[in-house]
This record gives structure tokens, sequence and C-alpha cells, in this order.
DNA sequence: TAGATTGTTAATCGATTAACAATC
DNA sequence: TAGATTGTTAATCGATTAACAATC
């Protein structure tokens, strides 16, 4: 249980927790870790291996209970409870970020969105209306904020991490293509990067 | 040359590029492998490994040169040239990839959206209007198309698939949450799953 | 019981890194 | 020349997989 989880086995989970929904809408009962293997792409001894860093989830013979698994990977990954999350930047990115029904389906939800732009203050997306950057501290101070996505220019995201450090934020979604400088935990997002290594593939027929 | 690249290399292309972009434009002439490793946060000796798979593009003692090495990497990766590409999906997801102006500066030029949903078709995102994908085919006998994103719901991805391997397209980025059957290079993104790797992270508080 | 599938070990495979001769 | 940094090898580290005893 105290051991190290492998990096892998992080992105892995989420590929496992979506699988297991799906099998539970489809009724499914029980569940081997060869036919969640089958629809991952993956080999089966390496979900069995995944799951271990966890506990005993299954059983010998018969496979795993699909709605048990499907809980225990929800309160493993932590997405047993709704997060608030906060999105810095109302330009393209974020606006969408915000209208996207598969975050709060997934309980992820957002609150507020920022923008340093005055002329974009108080238009609504949604429900929510963009607020002013400045008056972030003030939002904080009423609301219990986990989570914040950096959608903002590149020159201006080291300087709006400073300031989430400082009001307590737990975590950051980055689309700001740099390397933010922090100790929070922080997971990347770059679509571009993503279309290039589809073209890197297409060039070279390597799949 | 003919030597098979690791898949964490191929993620890293677009990285390196991006990264000598920027010492471009900062007007930096020679960087050495220390420098663009401390700026993406690994080692050096990686950098330099990952390069070899694809020659020998340094001076010993002195480094490289920033726009050799950053015309070097745009021809590995193949964004030497502008890619056409064809949304099909025109929801939160696929209306937002149209309108954003980071994928047409990295040359990946959007030329069509589509949509299934007739009260949808006709209706602008920026310059372009959605069409009906009945309208597909004949799109494709006028256009050159190269990468498809799927961003269609997900009982409605396979069938997409097929229709587009049929007409010749060359690669596929997926949107929808589930692993397509299809031997075209496919990329997958799904920002849910960001979200998920990162409530992991904060529970266990491993970075 | 016989058949199936787990959880785990050990072997294999692949990626990262340190180290250094080559050389600018 | 002396100092710096490459390209590459070999060692290390980490992840995947096959195999199988345990057991339902």
């Amino acid at each position: 249980m105290e051991k190290k989880i492998p990096k892998p086995v992080v992105k892995r989970l989420g590929l496992y927790y979506r699988c297991l929904n799906r099998l539970y809408e489809e009724g499914i009962e029980f569940v081997a870790s060869k036919d969640i293997a089958e629809r991952l792409g993956i080999k089966s001894s390496q979900v069995r291996k995944d799951l271990s860093y966890f506990g005993e989830f299954g059983k010998r013979g018969v496979g795993y209970n699909t709605y048990e698994l499907m809980n225990s990977l929800e309160k493993i990954i932590g997405v047993n409870k709704i997060w608030n999350v906060v999105v810095i930047g109302a330009g393209n990115i974020g606006s969408a970020l915000v209208s996207y029904e598969g975050l709060k389906k997934e309980k992820f939800n957002i609150i507020g969105i920022f923008d340093a732009d005055r002329s974009k203050v108080g238009k609504k997306i949604g429900k929510l209306q963009i607020k002013h950057i400045s008056e972030i501290e003030e939002f904080f101070k009423k609301n219990i904020v986990e989570i914040a996505v950096i959608a903002v220019p590149e020159n201006a995201a080291q300087l709006v991490v400073e300031k989430l450090e400082e009001l307590g934020v737990k975590g950051l979604i980055n689309f700001a293509p740099i390397k933010l400088r922090t100790k929070l935990p922080v997971e990347d997002v770059d679509i571009t990067l993503s279309f290039k290594a589809l073209s890197f593939k297409i060039e070279r027929s390597l799949k």
C-alpha cells in the first residue's frame, strides 16, 4: 500500500474506471481481467498487476464484481466526491471548458472563470459570469477551490500560478505551452502536441 | 535511421520543437543540450540520445544551431507543410477546435466541420459553415484531407471512423472516450482523464 | 471435482542515465 | 592549446509480460 505507483499506472486508472462504468451500464455483473484488457487493448496481466498496487479486488476463478471494482476505482482516483474548479483565462480554451458537460459529469465542477481583459468581464458562459482576475482573492474567501485550470497566454501563466499557490489551490491543469515552476501537482494538456505526434506517425507510417 | 523510435521519444519531439521555437524567438543562436533539458525538466543525455535517432545535429564544444535544429525538427515531425483537417461533430469540442488559433499557427488547417444534426447545419463557426455529414463524400472529392478529428458521441465514433478510412484519411485525433478499431494512426485526447490523473495525484500528494 | 481466473513472482523487455572518447 | 559539449556506449533503472501456485 505504501509502494510507489508507477506513472503509467496512474494514467491507466482513469481508463479502467471508464471501462468499468461501461461494463456496469451494460449490466455485466462480473468481469475478468482478460475482458478489461481486451477492451483497452492491453494485456490481462497488466490489468491485474496495476490493480494489485491498491489491493485485492477479484475472486479467483470468477473475476471482479463490476460494481464493486468501479466503486473501488472511484475512491482510489478520488472521484467519489465533487471537486471545485476555477478556470483562469476566458479565451477559446477556458470558455470551451466551462460549457463542456463531460467535466461536470465526472464531478469536476467549474464554479468560476476569470480573465484579465475587462471587456470580457460580466459576459456569461452558460450559467457562469466572467469575473475580473482581481476578484479572485475575494472569491477564494467565499469558496473552497481545489483545482485551477491555467488557460491564460504563456507569458501570464507563471504569475498566475504563483498567485494560485498563495491562495491554497491543491492542483493545476495547465493548458499553457510551458513548464510551470511549482510544487503543486500539475497535469499538462497540449492539443497541438497530439497533432504533432500524429503528424510524425503519419510521416513514418508508424502506429 | 531505420531504427524503431521509442514511444516516449515521439512525445518529446513536439516539446523539443516548441522549445527551439522559443529559443529562436529569444534570439539565441546556439544552444546546448543542457539548456534544452533544463527548460523541459529532463536530462541533457536524454535530449542528445533522442536527437541521435534522427541524425547528428550538433557541434561538439559548441552545441546546436538554434535555427537549424528547429528546422530539422520541423521536418522530422512533419510540420514543415500544411495539414488539412476536418472535424466530425460540431458539439462543444468540435466547435472549440475550429476557433482555436493555436492549431492554425502550427499548420493544422481545419477546412471543414460536419455534424449529423440538421439543426446545426449552415451555422457558422468563425469562417467555417457546418455541413451535414452526408456531404462528406462530396467534400473529399473536392479537397485533400489528411487528418480527421473524431468529436462525435461515443456510440457514433466507430462508424465515423470506418467511413473516414474508406475516404482515405491518413490519421485520426480521437476525442471520443473509446478505443477505436482502425489501422490508421490515432492520437487519443481525453481531458477528463487529465483531471482524473490530477485528482489521484492530489489525493496521494504524489507528483 | 474440474475449470477458470486471480494475485504475485521472476524473466524479459525497453527507456533513462552516467560516463567518456571524440572533437569543435 | 584548454575548455566545452557532442554522440554513443554500457550500466542502471523501471515497466511489462509470462507463468504458475493459490483458490474460488
